[in-house]
RNA sequence: GCGCUGUUAGCUCAGUUGGUUAGAGUAUCACCUUGACAUGGUGGGGGUCGCAGAUUCGAUUUCUGCACAGCGCACCA
């Protein structure tokens, strides 16, 4: 056992022990989990941070969010696992690198693909680490032994042994198909990388001629500028408007070329003209119909962005500014008709916000149907539960649209494609290893395929990759699948659906069973926090200001799973002093340890009513914690270790132990109390300790305990010992009778501390003798002293103030205080008060539905409730009475 | 267009199977520096639970519709 009665700092100040403590976390190896068979595993592992990322807060709550739970498992005696570790964020960390490449006057073309990467290692090498101290100084337990990264060899191992299974399977492929196409990034992107935003924008309506009469078609358009490309015109095949026409052939405006009309099912005739140009190379749904009518294709504008041979005179011309000038252009020839303005969606590349154009381009495909189907039924069947449940809609309803998913990025930082190509005979191999001598044909002239794979292929791997797959490790056999994933709803798609899908295919099981989405945390407007609005909070700042704890309190207390919450400082503030408040509740325990004897155990003739109370409040928090616990009820469970801490053991228990502290005279009572306090506070830290690591082993580091840590110390369970309803129930009529007293005497102004006589008439002996047994908390807490007690039946008081509490009836003789006409009108408030309530219940037990269906419990409380009412008014009405005699 | 979420005190939010006079934090007002804590204590004021229906003995809670706000998905040129 640790020293006690050693007094801390006077208020609670994080910087002194935080660090501290942390540091003898690691080096005790408390955050290390070995593989143990036969002992319960608890896993999770991180969502990676990028390398080149901060702390922001998303991080903070969602690492807080995991660090609660691992912590309280690893108390429970599991054997847990919190797997740490960063992503290499393919397209964020080089668009970084490229950046300061830019200060420099220098592109990544300059230094070659070996020079930029080397560029790129150093820059991970040097802020990779940055995140993980961050996440160190939040408290976070993860297991750092173990850290990865997923361009650590494990990992490329791993994406290589994926990339050729699914390869070999047919599921990857490669193929010229129109994509999604950054023209500032200068890659393609998957569809989730594309932002759709509605735009404000035009329609103009332009007229194709015929080529052999001067009649036309007039078609609607958004995008001008591709008519370039136009191979056709297509109608809806009913549309009688076009009916009769389908099959002539038209001339391209400006261009010349001939292009026919043609039906096509697509075509939706009530929008705009029912005549729709059609642009194979750059327009997905003209490139399915192009392909349907056997159209050509014509691509005009290029990767860069601007217009390319095809457009003629605006070749090398931006898109827009040629749009800009082929709309005039138009005008001039009188081709165009007419210009609407309409809204339509954009998409924009999600990492730069550029304009997405939809290109034709060589890229590598992975077939997602056969994958998705199994991770639907895994969450259909129950082997993965989303918790809230309503994101399960969420999951399931885009893997049932789910469309192939680009793989291939023409970046240089990732995995390149393990694909070679035969320069003598065209053969392309798929491998594990590098290859240097093509397996057809023996050729050495082999290149290996430039491009690199989408950033979360690899993170979809992560659940285990990181535990050694493809090899059968034993840390896959405890850890895997991991019990429990805690991520932003915001990455569902992006992160999730595919681990689930490669856990299924390759990692032999579901990758988790619990999937636990919080919100986003948002500025003090309810806007995103972003850098580029500069309304974000630095969580590293809040911790430097109020300590770790407080910002994690504050991060999963006040909302609810699932929903977003708002940055306030005040509600950190308030995260604070909950921090302070029982930082001198413990330190008051620590002044009072004087002849602490940790033999010492009461009897249960020791025990007074308090502490049966507070012992069986304590019990009731410790089942309720672990209960919200269970169902990833964090906030709840924290707000319930709040209220006890604050509102019963400090505002009750602590002011009612005094006494029995301050006295030397009498040992046993002393140490009766210092036991109860010792075992409440002792526990309840236990209980707070995954919310608040710091400040809990701090304290109990000071305070009477056994064993190295708390946060090894066993989670309190079987406490239902302590419960004990006959102390609850007068407890709680003797707090209710000392709440009326303060109430009145505030009221009435009676000054705090000057002792008044109480005179309190019961109906229930049994209360009265509870009571004459504790008059000594009605005079601490209520400063009543005289404390007189009687029977209902007894003659009331005259002359003093009264109210009806918990069974008691409650007068206050202050003689000099009492202002008739003031307590006349306090009374009757209260009165018309009970009267309203009296009226409700009786309406309700006059009314034979009620009685005849709601349950008897309910009824009975009805009556009780309505005679309690009653009685209480009776008092209140004899009362006002006698004031109207004496005015 | 489809879907999801929210609408409860001035502000931010709880309210768990329908049933105490709907709660907390914060703000606000009054009083109090008493030997854990003024980052505190005590007491007070403040809400027709978005609107309209339905189910029910009973709805903040379940259902339907509507309004407003936010978000996600979506190939309508």
């Amino acid at each position: 056992m640790a020293e006690t009665g050693k007094t801390i700092s006077k208020t609670y100040d994080p910087k002194l022990f935080e660090k501290k403590w942390y540091q003898f976390w690691e080096d005790n190896k408390l955050f290390h989990a070995e593989v143990e068979e036969g002992k319960q595993p608890y896993s999770i592992v991180i969502p990676p941070p990028n390398v080149t990322g901060q702390l922001h807060m998303g991080h903070a709550m969602d690492n807080a969010l995991q660090d609660i739970l691992i912590r309280w498992r690893r108390m429970q005696g599991y054997n847990t696992l919190w797997m740490p570790g960063c992503d290499h964020a393919g397209i964020a960390t080089q668009a970084k690198v490229e950046q300061t490449l830019r200060a420099e006057g220098k592109s990544r073309y300059d230094l070659g693909r070996e020079k930029f990467l080397e560029r790129v290692w150093a820059w991970k090498e040097q802020y990779g680490s940055r995140i993980m101290s961050q996440l160190r100084s939040l408290g976070s337990s993860c297991d750092w032994d173990r850290e990865r990264f997923t361009m650590d060899e494990g990992c490329s191992r791993a994406v290589r042994e994926v990339f050729v299974r699914l390869y070999d399977e047919g599921l990857i492929y490669q193929g010229t198909r129109i994509t999604n196409w950054c023209p500032n990034c200068n890659t393609a992107l998957s569809d989730l990388e594309v932002e759709h935003e509605t735009e404000q924008g035009h329609l103009w309506h332009i007229r194709y001629k015929f080529e052999d009469s001067d009649e036309y078609v007039e078609i609607a358009t958004t995008r001008p500028e591709t008519m370039f490309g136009d191979t056709g015109v297509a109608v809806h095949p009913d549309d009688e408007r076009y009916k009769h026409l389908v099959g002539r052939t038209l001339i391209l405006p400006v261009v010349g070329r001939r292009i026919p009309l043609f039906a096509d099912e697509y075509v939706d005739p009530a929008f705009g003209t029912g005549a729709v140009k059609v642009t194979p190379a750059h327009d997905p749904n003209d490139f399915d119909m192009g392909m349907r009518h056997d159209l050509e294709q014509v691509i005009v504008i290029k990767n860069d962005g601007t217009m390319g041979e095809g457009a003629g005179k605006y070749a090398g011309l931006d898109r827009y500014e040629c749009r800009k000038q082929l709309v005039k252009e138009l005008e001039e020839i009188g081709a165009l008709v007419s210009v609407e303005a309409h809204e339509h969606a954009v998409g924009h590349c999600s990492r730069c916000n550029a304009t997405i154009e939809p290109l034709v381009s060589k890229q590598w495909f992975v077939k997602m149907e056969s994958l998705a189907k199994p991770a639907i039924e895994a969450v259909n069947d129950g082997r993965i539960r989303f918790v809230p449940e309503r994101f399960t809609k969420i999951y399931t309803g885009w893997l049932e649209n789910i469309r192939d998913w680009c793989i291939s990025r023409q970046l240089w930082w990732g995995h390149r494609i393990p694909v070679w190509y035969c320069d003598d005979c065209g053969e392309a191999t798929a491998s594990r290893d590098d290859i240097t001598v093509c397996p057809k044909c023996g050729s050495a002239h082999v290149h290996q395929d430039e491009d690199v794979l989408d950033t979360w292929f690899s993170s979809g791997l992560w659940p285990f990759e990181t535990m050694g797959w493809p090899d059968k490790t034993p840390e896959l056999a405890q850890f895997y699948p991991t019990n429990t994933l805690v991520t932003g709803y915001d990455i569902i798609f992006f992160w999730v659906a595919r681990m689930v899908m490669m856990g299924l295919k390759f990692g032999g099981d579901v990758p988790f069973r619990h999937v636990f989405i919080h919100g986003l945390v948002r500025d003090s407007q309810g806007r995103k926090m972003s850098k580029s609005l500069g309304n974000g909070i630095d969580p590293v700042e809040v911790i430097d200001k109020y300590g770790a704890d407080t910002l994690r309190f504050m991060l999963v207390t006040g909302n609810t799973p699932g929903n977003d919450m708002r940055f306030y400082w005040e509600r950190v503030e308030s995260a604070r002093n909950f921090a302070n408040k029982l930082w001198n509740a413990s330190r008051f325990m620590m002044m009072n340890l004087a002849g602490f004897d940790a033999s010492f155990v009461p009897g249960d003739k020791d025990f007074e009513l308090s502490d049966r109370w507070i012992l069986s409040r304590y019990a009731k928090t410790a089942a309720g914690v672990t209960e919200n616990l269970e169902k990833f009820e964090l906030g709840e469970a924290a707000r319930m270790i709040y209220e006890f801490i604050w509102s019963e053991l400090c505002d009750w228990y602590i002011e009612l132990a005094k006494a029995r502290l301050y006295d030397k005279e009498n040992e046993r009572p002393r140490r009766t109390a210092q036991y109860v306090l010792g075992y409440v506070l002792e526990h309840t830290l236990r209980l707070l300790h995954p919310f608040m690591p710091f400040i809990t082993e701090e304290i109990w580091q000071h305070i009477p305990h056994e064993g190295q840590s708390i946060m090894v110390a066993p989670w309190p369970k079987d406490e239902e010992k302590w419960l004990d309803e006959a102390a609850e129930a007068p407890m709680t009529a003797i707090m209710e009778t000392i709440k009326a007293i303060r109430n009145m005497r505030a009221e009435v102004g009676a000054a705090p501390g000057k002792k008044s006589e109480a005179i309190l008439h019961f109906a229930d002996a049994g209360l009265q003798e509870v009571f004459g047994a504790h008059a000594e908390y009605l005079r601490v807490l209520a400063d009543a002293d005289p404390v007189t007690l009687a029977a209902a039946t007894a003659a009331k008081p005259e002359n003093a103030l009264t109210a009806v509490a918990g069974g008691v009836e409650i007068y206050l003789p202050l003689k000099d205080l009492i202002d008739i006409g003031k307590e006349t009108a306090r009374l009757q408030k209260e009165l018309d008060n009970l009267d309203r309530e009296i009226k409700r219940t009786a309406a309700k037990l006059e009314n034979e539905g009620f009685v005849a269906k709601a349950p008897a419990a309910v009824v009975e409380k009805e009556r009780a409730k309505k005679q309690e009412y009653e009685e209480k008014r009776a008092a209140l009405a004899q009362r006002l009475e006698y004031l109207a005699k004496m005015a």
